[in-house]
DNA sequence: CTGAAAGCGCTTACAG
DNA sequence: CTGAAAGCGCTTACAG
């Protein structure tokens, strides 16, 4: 596999190599300055024989004229958190943004950072003219960023982070995902609504719960609220206080706000036994994986993958100089409806006479 | 930031750009050509003022002395499957490939295959003089291997595959990950272990269970077995079916040989009621996430990153002309004591009469 | 033993 | 309007 020159090319044709480089040029002015016709030769023979042009000669030459900004070369930094929860939302985005960057012939350098010592990495690429922008995910905050800011390459953060600067983002919007669960179950008939959420403080559940309470009370619904770790979902017993709480809390239908964990509340709901969605409705809630979907519970899923993508446009935009506000962009989730949920009976479930109606 | 480049170093000092390229240079023959008093002072300078050689002139030049080969830039081709099963350990293998690369001053580049299209790209970065070797993961089979080829570039295949071709490979040792599990349990005394698997021929669960076989014939264990789809673990009337298995089948000990089952295990042992390790002991299976390791079950450990970073080492020497053996190599996994496991109780499980002893 | 020079493949300013 | 030439930063063969 013999690289192919535009030397070749001209040389087939017989032509001079700078008449080749002009065809191929990106640069529409340039490539008026040849005649039609033999534009369209040299055109077909590069076709024809496989040329693609060196990217190391291209990028060394960016360093001549480097008043016109390239975008060939994206670096996505993959800031390690604590658990590794974040690994699947993150390879999500990740295919996400490389598929996007493939259609712009730009690649993807991994980059992860576990410790700060890992930052030089980052500084190295950037000597080394290998980068034309970041995308950063995982545990972002204005350390990140202050790391990030000396390099002097745009950067986009994808996904949660915890900075208090202003800093082109984009993340899905989950005050809307919030919303749509309240609404679409508020459209069944539904009027009072327990929720899950997990015990930590994930940015995405706080926002969820904002969307959440605006469209309860916009639409009417009461709620009633239960902060698990991860772990009860699988505890037997924390799962049959989770029962109790249910059966009192006079609820008609259940998010469960946590990642797959849809599957296991549903069994623990069987075994009540409360049938799904005869006695009550759930919504499942999945961040990259695709269980909810495979057993068609009615779910909200994250496109984290257009996440990626969109990171790579904003990028891109900003690599070019195109006037892109400052703080985040959001990516709106889908609510996919399936089996489990539907109007209530209008005989509720045991409900203590405590409650209000 | 602006570049710093040798002839600056070399401006600085009085010396020639030359000298100081014969300083930096990898090659020892060279750097002895300099006076060692020089090769200091440009070697401190350089260091003081950050000098990064600029990567795409490195790759440039290398296109005239093609004969050293370089091993900078590692594609990294992750071949997407049909289900998502494998985007937790593939990406666990990436990020051990890529902090061995960094130790190298190496990058790693993300293509995703999802369709044959795609492998267009990997033959444009080819052609572009991008990468000089490709790691790959996920769905790899023969095709895939026949795409690779003719890119000329040397490749390891990581994780499972289905080549039957001899190709340069490394993986997690699953059959030793089996006969450790039998051989922890026979320590113990347990004489008669429970094995559940995965209904689905995954390469790693059919080579685990050679390894399981062999131990057991080895130290008079006796076995039984059964395969289930992964939802099974979930769904209450299966969770009935493995109960009344379970019982009847005399082990003291089970292993569930699925990713992440031994939670929904352990919690529908309870329930029968089981308790763990006093009536059975259990040992679980994790590929790549943690939670077995944060509730401490006894566990088998496979260390994804290193198959990752052991790639890199093995792609090395491959690129460098190192005289590699074809085929696989296996990385040992760990088998990590928890407190679910002990030595069996002299009064056994319920035990039918016609199960011999 | 030392240092000026050639050239990797490309892009673009500049001379004809 | 066309094409020869300069030069990006580096590595290495080659002339002094």
């Amino acid at each position: 596999l013999s690289r192919v020159t535009q030397r070749q090319i001209a040389h087939q044709l017989g032509l001079s190599q700078s008449a080749v480089a002009f065809a191929l040029s990106d640069n529409p002015a340039r490539r008026k300055q040849l005649p039609a016709e033999t534009r369209r030769r040299i055109l077909e023979t590069a076709e024809r024989i496989g040329y693609v042009p060196h990217r190391a000669a291209q990028r060394l030459n960016q360093e001549r004229f480097g008043h016109s900004r390239s975008f060939d070369q994206v670096g996505i930094l993959y800031l390690a958190t604590t658990s590794d929860y974040m690994d699947l939302p993150c390879h999500a985005m990740m295919s996400g943004a490389e598929h996007e960057l493939a259609n712009l012939h730009a690649t993807l350098t991994f980059i992860r950072i576990t410790a700060p010592a890992d930052w030089r990495k980052v500084h190295r690429l950037t000597q080394a003219g290998m980068v034309d922008g970041w995308l950063v995910v995982g545990a972002v905050d204005d350390q990140a960023v202050a790391q990030l800011r000396p390099t002097g390459l745009p950067f986009v953060i994808l996904g949660d982070h915890h900075c208090t600067a202003l800093v082109p983002s984009l993340n899905i919007d989950h005050v809307t995902a919030g919303r749509w669960v309240v609404e679409h179950l508020a459209r069944l008939g539904h009027r009072r609504i327990a929720f899950l959420y997990s015990a930590l403080p994930f940015l995405y559940r706080d926002r969820m719960i904002e969307g959440i309470q605006s469209a309860s009370v916009a639409g009417g619904i009461q709620t009633v609220e239960k902060y698990v770790p991860s772990s009860a979902v699988t505890s037997p017993a924390e799962g049959r206080l989770l029962l109790d709480w249910l059966k009192t809390s006079g609820a008609t239908a259940l998010f469960t706000a946590g990642s797959s964990w849809a599957t296991s509340i549903w069994r623990l709901l069987q075994e009540a036994p409360l049938r799904v969605p005869e006695d009550i409705s759930l919504v499942a809630y999945e961040c990259a994986s695709t269980t909810a979907a495979a057993q068609n519970f009615t779910r909200v899923e994250l496109p984290m993958a257009e996440v990626g993508s969109q990171g790579v446009v904003l990028l891109h935009k900003i690599v070019f100089g195109a006037d892109v506000a400052l703080g985040e962009k959001n990516i709106p989730p889908t609510l996919v409806e399936g089996w489990s949920t539907r109007a209530p009976q209008t005989q509720a479930l045991e409900r203590p006479s405590c409650v209000p109606d």
